[in-house]
DNA sequence: CTCGTATATTACCCATCGGTAATAAGAAGT
DNA sequence: ACTTCTTATTACCGATGGGTAATATACGAG
């Protein structure tokens, strides 16, 4: 499309880059098909052969940018866990207290689950994955709890989060807003924007140690 | 096992009775085993010769009992219904405000859901039933979602809730609790009660109007 | 004992689908 | 133009697993 013929002051690379680009485009759209497959119909009901036809292509051209189905999968899965690892990393490194914290974790959490990449980090099913790549996910989804969990012990140590048993609100909350993937629906009346701000605002009420001074008192 | 030859003074159906009751255990043993392994391996990993290897028969024999295997999962999802249906039956029986309605829900929901047949409500994929059972599954959650947001409806009527959008906070509550169909396990720490009851605690805490009074203030 | 019904088994069919081999087409480099 | 590397296609394989047909066995009834 835009791939412009190579001028005479280019890098001799330049036609490498390109193709490499091109390729790496390529196989970004064959995951957003495929996430989007995925989600519409399922894992195992969702063939290669739709998910191909879908770009305009044939089943074995996959293979050329994936080892398989379950390597589709699995990248799918990382992308979405990409976004979560970035902003739990942005919201670990700004400051605040435990509820602070908690609450931007809500709803950039929301936010990320209502996406497709996002709805995949819970709509998937882990053994569906080798276990190498299980393992990983695993290990991603106990992270996360811990992250949960840290910042209600820390709002708890702070005094901005009232005592309570850090495990099971941190499953409650988690909950919640796993539950965004399932039901989500980009068309819908709901924008993911005023769920996620929602949910940071109900999901923390019961928590919060000091009543947040209502804006307006009715 | 326990089948008595039919004495001379019983009922000459007695044969035919005790006939169909051990039919109904089977095939009623065959749900037991067919969830749990449903719920272990998912729907589709799962096989009908493994559930007849665990019962220790053979696969055709299973179509004794029933058509195949969707019906199967259709039977054991009903089955979690059922309960569903008889405790919001029993509460809508029953009085209180909006407040205390929509926490029997919460903890009789989240009981349902810590056992086999209730995790499967959350767990199994509608899109794998005939059309006309998943136009059942889907009615049945669009009431229970019309459930929950009634009593919250009526909670934010008898004054017993505070204003909200009793939509958003549905889904937010259903959400918590659909969840634990994922994360529970019978042999964990939390017992399904400590988790009921603390989910009702929890979930309802930002929504109640006046605090409720402390039992124990710390 | 014999018949009929319910229930189980063995052996088999076949549709689906992930994956592979062989090969063709297209663009960059010489 | 000729070669080479990448990318795509057509045609196929083979395992898996739901479902069926034919048949054997257990058991109550007459």
């Amino acid at each position: 499309m835009d791939a412009q013929p190579p001028s005479s002051d280019t890098s001799p690379w330049m036609p490498f880059e390109s193709r490499r680009r091109a390729r790496d485009e390529k196989r970004e759209a064959v995951l957003r098909t495929a996430v989007a497959l995925f989600l519409e119909q399922g894992y195992h009901r969702a063939t290669l052969n739709e998910v191909a036809e879908r770009l305009n292509i044939t089943k074995p051209a996959l293979y050329n940018y994936f080892r398989g189905k379950e390597e589709i999968l699995f990248e799918c899965w990382s992308l979405g866990q990409e976004q979560v690892d970035g902003f739990i990393a942005a919201i670990n490194a700004g400051g605040g207290t435990g509820l602070a914290k908690l609450r931007k974790l809500i709803r950039a959490y929301a936010e990320v689950l209502a996406t497709d990449f996002g709805a995949s980090l819970v709509r998937f099913d882990p053994r569906d994955l080798t276990e190498t790549n299980s393992r990983t996910v695993r290990a991603a989804k106990r992270s996360i709890d811990h992250t949960f969990r840290n910042y209600i012990a820390d709002g708890i140590a702070d005094g901005s989060i009232k005592p309570c048993d850090p495990k099971l609100s941190a499953f409650a909350i988690a909950g919640s807003l796993n539950w965004i993937g399932h039901w989500f629906q980009r068309d819908g009346p709901l924008s993911a924007e005023v769920i996620a701000e929602n949910f940071a605002v109900q999901l923390t009420e019961g928590l919060a140690a000091k009543r947040t001074r209502k804006k307006k008192a009715r």
